[in-house]
DNA sequence: CTGTTAGCGCGTTCAG
DNA sequence: CTGAACGCGCTAACAG
């Protein structure tokens, strides 16, 4: 059984204890078909008993992959790249592949910078968390082998997420219940994707059902939403949509003070703790993880043929 | 400028490029002193302007090294162990090296797969996180390369959190109040470290202090903690320490249905969330970062001399 | 101080 | 079907 040999093995050792050549070892290892099934067995017998584990650093030497893939988080304690990067890692495993995980931390000169050290790796594709103000052409020299996630781009293949679906699946869900009173709290639309478009499906929803717009856009913080609450809310206020989970939980705790038990709240991110700390919420689920297994294999994709530049968009759904 | 090169530069390109030999390119790179200083500059100068990278993957074949650590984490989404791996990543890049990050979802059998991975890479070492059942002997192999946090062994070096003096911390802060009727709710005493450890703390100053000891157990999840309350909750009760912040969180929720807004309750993690929504609450932070922090120093001790196996206690600290 | 030489472990020809 | 020989890009030992 697998003993632990003091020195490390080299393909030759295992080629003199097989009695063979160490190409042929070699053929073993790559699966090529031209090797007699009695040596090929012989071979993974004495690979097995010997417990040689063959040089990746080597093999990605010689073959210039290295089956890694980079992924580029913005911040590692964010709950939805998390989602995500769970997604990812399930399907990299599944193909053999290994991932070193970076932060970005929102900004595109640590994101260069590590971009330069995922080349030196030759890691095999990225896989990028965009954010607001990203810059795409940071990975034009990742151009067929790397995957965006949540940002907007024509360059490079990518995943976003359904901003203006997430945020109408929200307002349908209150407007069916006859409710006309929905204010609107989210985060500066100098940020695109949260900010802007999630806004703009706010207000497009508002002039279908003619529902007057009430909203505010602030930070992306607890405090920011708590503060702003007052200013979307009067005595008709029936429901607050928010941006994101953290706004919610903001708003939640101000319309808790305020024992406005009849406002319902949304956010967006599916976080259980929302719906834990104030039942009368909901959350729209945005699919981090769905997103990160649809990137994953889109990469995947990329890597194995010269697959054309794609672009999906992850629909959003309620949780049950 | 940093052109971009449409076939990859190899040392040699340089050497002929500064017209020098390969070996003075390689000491350049490797910073060996015995290089003329003007050699020196003109090799840079054309390192630079043509964007020449290393193979990481030749280099770390050569040396036998890949200045890569493996990460094993329980949970990628774990908000300790997110803190920890920033104080780690920190350290290991202002070094040179990288990481590789994983997730052992609190199952041996997944850890040692990762640590075969690991070891396939050749990785230079590892930093593992512990969890409750945790199977020390994975490492074995990793002998004098591996560190690992939050749990207790003696086989490898670890950095682990103070269990005792967190909750003594908490409890100090109380008694120094003058309450006399201070609950606990821990997580089962199965769990050695977050369990047992936290609630013999408390027991331990319950006695010295003359308290009667007043406790429930059961899971690390805010519904657990929701439920146990009322265990503990008497017309006296002056404060209910938690062993985590997850807890804290479903206590206090409780406490404030019932409107105990007289209950001070205190969690472990430095959450900003706890406070946030329940200002009646304080938290004792175990200094997640500053533990990663370590953790990566001794192992980059490790790796640069046979340092000793070492235990070290990262204190806790109450948060300004 | 610097150029030359010899491998590192492996995959891939190219002859048997 | 198999083994011998070559080279990947780099570092280290040895000469100048």
């Amino acid at each position: 059984m697998t003993q632990k040999p003091s020195q490390k093995l080299t393909i030759l050792d295992i080629a003199k204890l097989a009695g063979v050549g160490k190409s042929t070892v070699s053929r073993v290892l790559t699966q090529d078909p031209r090797v007699k099934p009695a040596t090929r067995e012989k071979v993974t017998q004495v690979i097995r008993e010997s417990g040689y584990v063959p040089s990746k650093s080597a093999q990605s030497m010689r073959g210039g992959n290295s089956r890694v893939i980079g992924i580029l988080v913005s911040r590692l304690d964010s709950p939805s790249e998390n989602k995500a990067v769970r997604g990812i890692l399930e399907v990299i495993y599944a193909a053999d592949y290994d991932a070193v995980i970076m932060e970005s931390q929102f900004c595109n000169d640590k994101t260069r910078e590590h971009i330069a050290v995922l080349e030196k790796r030759n890691v095999d594709g990225v896989i990028v968390f965009g954010f607001s103000g990203f810059d795409c052409a940071i990975l034009d020299s990742f151009a067929q082998r790397a995957v965006v996630i949540a940002v907007d781009t024509d360059s490079v293949s990518s995943v976003s997420y359904d901003n203006k679906g997430m945020i109408t699946l929200a307002m349908d869900q209150l407007t069916s219940k006859g409710m006309k009173h929905v204010s609107y709290i989210g985060v500066d639309p100098a940020d695109r994707t949260t900010g802007q478009l999630r806004l703009d499906a706010y207000l497009d929803v508002c002039a279908q059902q003619h529902i007057e717009p009430c909203y505010r856009t602030g930070e992306l913080s607890y405090d920011s939403a708590y503060t702003l609450t007052d200013a979307v809310l009067s005595a008709q206020t029936q429901a607050i949509v928010c941006a994101s989970d953290t706004l919610a939980m903001g708003v939640a705790k101000r319309l808790q003070e305020l024992n406005r038990t009849d406002v319902l709240v949304s956010g967006v991110g599916a976080t259980d703790l929302l719906r834990f700390m104030f039942p009368n919420t909901f959350s729209v689920d945005p699919g981090y993880f769905d997103a990160g297994q649809c990137a994953a294999d889109l990469l995947l994709q990329h890597l194995r043929q010269d697959a054309k530049i794609t672009h999906l968009v992850q629909r959003s759904c309620l949780p049950v």
